[in-house]
DNA sequence: AGCACGCCGACT
DNA sequence: GTCGGCGTGCTC
């Protein structure tokens, strides 16, 4: 029989893509590509994947070793997951075995560990070998590396391990354990049957028309542009119900945020058992036992977050992207990949079809289908025929010119008071939490900062601390200046427990619920207050981002955005981007059912073109404003943006590795002459220079598209010789 | 990631 | 002269 090698790939930063192993059991290749293994790689013993199988390797033969072990009864991953691994780790330059890694569930990985067994108990003059066979006398002659280096603290204990084993003194073994034990039972909860299709309108049809072709022919993307109350919803339903139809599976991605009861609910109403739901608050246990499910086709449709794109189905059919310009849907863990060009990519290779979904798409995905990379489809009216929320923009300057110091305009109050006496719901929309952002001392000016962060704290009225927001940090409120003992703080910037408060002084006889992070921790904290809110047992409900995405609050009228600039001020080049979307979702919360809704927007820039286009709820008009901004600056989708990120507890060495690393990148760009091509930003500190005692710099790059892959692995080998530094392609934010 | 190899400061 | 510091680079 000809000799086989199996290339591996194993998770090691920095290493090569694939190892190769001999083959030593008589078995197909087909049961091989794509199988979990063990193999020693130097002197330890690791988990990887066989990614092919050939008859050659390239390297001399005596030097491969053998595979130790295989796992599974067969091949995890298939050749499509191969495929998508591989472009993966060229378009985040990851390692290939780190991109197969990330596809998997968590409890799919084996533990492995190094036992020491003692042989005989040779007498040693060596003080560290002496401990080293004491210990292991102790404990029957047998211990785990990890647990004898606990209690013989040596820093070089593997080379003493070496020479007591040259000697024949012990011996090593491994122990390889699964980190999940398979449970045929697991506990479902019982979803209720099928729920008879919606009748679709006319501008629902011609999308389901389009997606459903697609879809039979194995091939398509498109953007589903529709405002909020259009009925995307229906559109991805009736687009999986199809695919279903012809023996095809789906996927739906749905940010973090939103991935609501109500959500899955949507799907489980209409699709029963077939529904898989997987998120990050699912136990080890249950993520296993829902991936195997998927992979053994016992779910035809998949509902989750980010990392849902790697659900194993066997015959993909259509990806659903809802929302698809969430910052969430990019990882912010190595693979740092964006879940919308892995759902694109994977739709390449096994022929299914993406939809990105959106009332307010990302500049990149306009483009895109601009350019005809994928197929606009606008459902520009709501479903219930009602018109879109009507929407005033409140010049906070000249509430100040006129003597209003309090956080809300007088137009917002009145309308908040219109709305008490007419007995209808309003959202006051703020998007920071705590109860005031900022605090200070009158007499010397001391801003309470966190400790271990270039941070302000944030007072929480609930609790009288001041806290991070970063690390956790909290103290009690201080009575008097930690500086100069002046008893005189100043309190500066609303966040939603100021809101709440105010509201509830100037309504005292109002029903006001906050909802943020902090009020939803709780367990069920987050259904009860939806409760209260569409039992209409609530007048004023105050929160955070939480309550702008998805959530539908059918008897709201009015919604306040109390201070429109908290986002634009944020130094990004996504901001006007971001203000954009965010008004625009937090005003559609408002009139979704019978009555119109009224949005009022609070800012210091009544005239910023973001909050002048969603006034209009004229996206059209933002992107043709924005995206020449993004063109005339460079910045994505014009040009790729790298990051490259250091970080470490000793100011002086990151500024000194930023330093060296910028000088080798402009040295590298003059003799590649790709000044012209690359914009370098910085070194500069991180706009929060210093997070849980971590000091952070970065250096920004612009880089043209077109030349991206000529360079970026050169930029990577660079980055990577620096431990402090760490990069990430096409960042969501620069922050 | 580990771990070894290798070249410069402070010790027996 | 050696012990050990961690910079650099390899592991099939
Ligand atoms: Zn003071
Ligand atoms: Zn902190």
């Amino acid at each position: 029989m000809k000799p086989r090698f199996a290339s591996v790939a194993l998770n090691v930063p920095a290493g090569s893509d694939t190892y190769s192993y001999k083959i030593v059991d008589d078995i197909s290749d087909d049961m091989l590509i794509g199988r979990r293994a063990v193999v020693m790689l130097g002197n330890r013993l690791m988990e990887g994947y066989i990614v092919d199988i050939t008859d050659h390797a390239d390297i001399e033969e005596d030097k491969i070793k053998p595979v130790e072990a295989l796992l599974d009864k067969e091949p995890i991953f298939t050749k499509a997951m191969l495929e998508l691994a591989f472009w993966m780790k060229e378009q985040y330059l990851c390692p290939l075995g780190a991109a197969l890694a990330c596809m998997l569930p968590p409890g799919v990985k084996a533990r492995i560990q190094k036992m020491i067994v003692l042989l005989n108990e040779a007498d040693v003059i060596d003080n560290t070998k002496s401990l080293i066979i004491n210990a292991l006398r102790d404990n029957k002659g047998r211990m785990a590396l990890n647990a004898l280096k606990k209690v013989v603290p040596v820093k070089n204990i593997s080379s003493v391990l070496a020479e007591l084993e040259r000697d024949g003194v012990i011996a090593y073994e491994y122990t390889v354990k699964e980190s999940v034990r398979i449970k045929d039972s697991y506990n479902e909860a019982a979803v209720s049957g099928s729920i008879s299709t919606v009748r679709p309108v006319q501008q629902q049809l011609q999308a389901i028309t389009a997606i459903n072709k697609a879809v039979d022919e194995g091939e398509g993307a498109f953007l589903l542009h529709g405002v909020t109350g259009s009925g995307k919803t229906e559109v991805y339903l009736q687009a999986i119900q199809h695919a279903m139809d012809i023996g095809k599976d789906a996927i739906v991605l749905v940010p973090e945020i939103s991935l609501t009861p109500q959500m899955v609910a949507l799907f489980t109403a209409r699709f029963g058992s077939s529904v898989a739901v997987w998120h990050s608050r699912l136990s080890m246990g249950e993520k296993y036992a829902q991936w195997w499910r998927i992979k053994n086709g016992q779910a035809q449709v998949v509902v989750g977050a980010r990392s849902a794109v790697f659900a194993p189905v066997q015959r993909l059919g259509l990806i659903v992207l809802d929302e698809e310009q969430e910052s969430s849907y990019k990882s912010d863990m190595t693979p740092k990949y964006d879940a919308r060009e892995v759902a694109k990519r994977r739709c390449d290779i096994e022929a299914g079809v993406l939809v990105l979904g959106s009332a307010t798409p990302s500049l990149e995905t306009y483009y895109a289908a601009g350019k005809g990379d994928m197929r606009l489809l606008v459902m520009p009216d709501r479903i219930n025929g009602k018109p879109l929320p009507h929407v005033d923009i409140v010049d906070m300057r000249q509430e100040i010119a006129y003597g209003n110091k309090s956080i809300f305009s007088r137009k917002l109050l009145k309308a908040v008071a219109y709305n008490l006496k007419a007995g209808q719901q309003s959202i006051l929309f703020m998007n920071r939490r705590g109860f005031s952002t900022f605090v200070s001392c009158r007499n010397c000016g001391l801003v309470m900062k966190c400790p271990h962060c270039d941070i302000s704290l944030v007072y929480h009225s609930d609790k009288g601390q001041l806290q991070c927001h970063y690390c956790g940090y909290k103290i009690a409120v201080p009575k008097v200046c930690p500086k100069c003992k002046s008893p005189y703080i100043r309190y500066f910037g609303a966040g939603t427990q100021r809101i709440e408060h105010d509201v509830k002084q100037i309504f005292p006889h109002a029903r006001v619920v906050r909802m943020d992070t902090d009020t939803v921790t709780k367990k069920n904290a987050h259904r009860d207050i939806l409760r209260l809110v569409w039992r209409h047992e609530v007048d004023i409900l105050v929160g955070t981002q939480m309550i702008a995405k998805g959530l539908d609050f059918p008897e709201v009228t009015l919604v306040g955005v109390v201070a429109a600039d908290t986002a634009l001020n944020i130094p990004d080049f996504r901001s006007a981007e971001d203000t954009f979307q965010l008004v625009t979702q937090v005003a559609g919360r408002a009139g979704r059912a019978a009555k119109p809704g009224m949005v009022i927007v609070q800012t210091y820039q009544p005239e910023h073109y973001s909050l002048q286009a969603a006034v209009k709820h004229d996206y059209e008009s933002f992107y043709r404003q924005e995206i020449e901004i993004r063109e005339r600056l460079k910045y994505p989708p014009f040009s790729n943006i790298v990051k490259i990120s250091l970080s470490g507890k000793h100011l002086p060495d990151i500024i000194k590795a930023a330093e060296d690393m910028a000088g080798e990148l402009h040295c590298y760009l003059n003799n590649m002459c790709y000044n012209n091509d690359v914009e370098i930003l910085g070194p500069s500190p991180a706009p929060m220079e210093k997070i849980k005692d971590e000091y952070r710099w970065q250096i920004i790059l612009k880089v043209d598209v077109h030349i991206m892959d000529d360079i970026k692995y050169d930029i990577k080998r660079m980055v990577d010789r620096y431990s402090c530094a760490s990069m990430d392609i096409n960042p969501y934010s620069m922050l």
